[in-house]
DNA sequence: ACGATTTAGTAAATCGTTTTAGTAAGATTC
DNA sequence: GAATCTTACTAAAACGATTTACTAAATCGT
């Protein structure tokens, strides 16, 4: 069945006088419409929109509206309505890129919820770049979208309408930024860790431009400090380069390597970069987990199948998407603008797997 | 070393804002601005938009008008342009989810081809569900997308607007359909095994929803066949269910392996499911690729870093994105409307890394 | 000095809807 | 049988731009 049965046939005579034929091809406004039922398009308008002003219009009348309008397969401008109502029903979703995985799955979780609304979102990647990132929410704004989600982004722009952020860098008020519970994250994993006898543990630190970087190392900090441990910084090494691919995991794991310095475990920034990591320590000849343990983080789809299945702290992407744009929606449709938290957050668990295991005896 | 070191100093603060403020929250128009600047909205238009008619308008006067347009923050309002000027500069781009990465590849490749358009893009999903697939289409059309991009997607509408798949399931006239040479990607794929000197190969087949399931599964066998010998059926076995989790790739060989055949390699749908068939391969005792060779499909980013790293055959995802919304931007841009090629291909490359290797002697 | 041209703009129509404020005819009330 | 109330509509004004078709004043050519 295509959306063909219900339109006329082209070899269709009886309407052609009517002088309703929009100029071959083109789509058939309301007036068209209109003039082809001998109505005024007001009374279209408040029929076909099921306006309560309609109460007074025959059901008669009603039904030759709404057979007109299949007949002649009339579709509504969307932009003529959203001028009028002053409403798009449209929402930005900026993030960094989309191949990285990370926005796809948030993006997942934002449409799923966006979808249930009858909302729509134009996508913009900022790539990192600096015009970008103060070009896009202006261009997004002239379009009048109604709220915008930005993900791993900072924000560049003054929030005059309705911002949620996942994983946002700043904290601003009007706000809402949804968040991994990072210390609940940082105390899974340190303690999976040191449960094991972990004690020299290195970390893969994420890149710069990232939001996670500063608080996950913070927090991680934190929590081995608690345990009376501490991460060295001869010890750690920071990612480098926006390519979503391992790569990037296996040079930072070379060049830690490189200052042969000991340690039993590796805490990575993520699942991407784990499994380049995996790769530079078996090169060297260190087994894992036998040699060193490896924690990632994210728990992408790869991470249960990868060999060794890593052991990583999942983050809900999805969900974390899917809250963001409930906490917009809400703002937007139920127009709950008062009081607007400045951070929602959610909770990290940890997958073990085979990754990671009791440091062994020297 | 914070973020903000890495910032270009655009002023004296790290984070400089865009200043906003027009009178209370609310957005300026044209009218309102006009009105300040003492001149009429038809002025300005002409002015701003940098017509051929603001000739005569003196350089002063352009000034005064650029100016004000800065000092009250004016931003056009998309909508009522592209309702005057019938223009949206929006695309619509439909994909079975965006949680599989192969979507999220190729939407990046759209948006990377239309960004240097100054063109949007609306996603939407269809789940694979009939009611959606006939909707979708349809309510992008009334948002007044000027053309359709289906990735994966079967087409269940009248394409009055033009419209390109990617990997598209459908002949139609009018539409382009970008897909990959599978042909070669046979030859490919079935010619390294061939050479190695596999004989009994096993197949992955894709889920039933893929429009790149028949057409791979003929070619593998025409390139078998052309060689002397035969994909046995007894060695297939079909992915069910959507998830884009190694998971379906696992289940699939383990009722492969409950058959007890025997085989020396796999071909198999995609990566993700090769990833998913080494497990139940090795969960077996079966070595890869010392007893069985896994061919994968795609060259996604894991595959690199896989253990055994993939051999694979990689599907130029992002490119065949790319190609496709810059064939759409042919005909909505330079109006080329007459000649719509029917189908425009993209090479595969075979990536021989260590999952498949000469077959053991028996 | 007079018509023609250029300069510097503006009024109003338009895009396709929604919505406010009607109106004209018939039915009901008292 | 006049006042009121329904019923069944419609005219026109939005929404915020662009664009066509003007106009009034200044300048130019001869």
């Amino acid at each position: 069945m295509t959306i063909s049965d219900a339109m006329p046939k082209t070899g269709d005579k009886p309407n052609q006088k009517t002088k309703v034929s929009p100029r071959n091809g083109e789509s058939v406004s309301l007036k068209d419409l209109a003039r082809h039922l001998g109505l005024s398009p007001t009374t279209l308008s408040l029929v076909l929109n099921d306006s309560p002003q309609a109460v007074s219009i025959p059901a008669e009348t009603k039904k030759r509206i709404f057979e007109g309008a299949r007949e002649l397969n009339y579709r509504p401008n969307y932009l003529a309505r959203s001028l009028r109502v002053q409403k798009t029903n449209t929402i930005g979703v900026i993030v960094p890129e989309l191949s990285d995985g990370y926005s796809a799955m948030v993006l997942n979780g934002v449409e799923s919820a966006l979808s249930t609304a009858e909302y729509f979102y134009l996508t913009a990647s900022h790539l990192h770049r600096e015009d970008l990132l103060a070009k896009l929410p202006r261009v997004l704004i002239e379009r009048q979208v109604e709220g915008i989600i930005a993900v791993d982004t900072p924000i560049r722009f003054e929030p005059l309408l309705p911002v949620v952020t996942v994983s946002g860098h700043d904290e601003i008020d009007g706000v809402t930024n949804v968040v991994l519970n990072h210390r609940h994250a940082a105390e899974l994993g340190i303690g999976h860790l040191y449960n094991l006898g972990h004690r020299r543990i290195a970390a893969l630190k994420g890149q710069e431009f990232s939001s996670d970087t500063v608080i996950r190392w913070q927090t991680m900090n934190e929590a081995a400090t608690k345990r009376g441990i501490s991460l060295d910084p001869l010890l750690s090494v920071q990612l480098q380069g926006d390519s979503p691919s391992p790569e990037v995991g296996y040079t930072a794991m070379k060049s830690l390597l490189a200052r042969g310095e000991r340690f039993t475990a590796v805490l990575a920034f993520n699942d991407i970069s784990a499994i380049g990591a995996i790769r530079a320590l078996e090169e060297m000849g260190l087994r894992v987990p036998a040699d060193v343990s490896v924690l990632g983080f994210d728990d992408i789809y790869a991470a249960a199948f990868h060999n060794p299945a890593l052991t990583t702290i999942r983050q809900p992407l999805f969900e974390m998407g899917n809250l963001a744009a409930r906490t917009l929606l809400e703002r937007l449709v139920n127009g709950k603008n008062g009081d607007v938290p400045r951070t929602v957050s959610v909770e990290p668990t940890i997958v073990v797997r085979q990754s990671t295991s009791r440091v062994s005896q020297q």
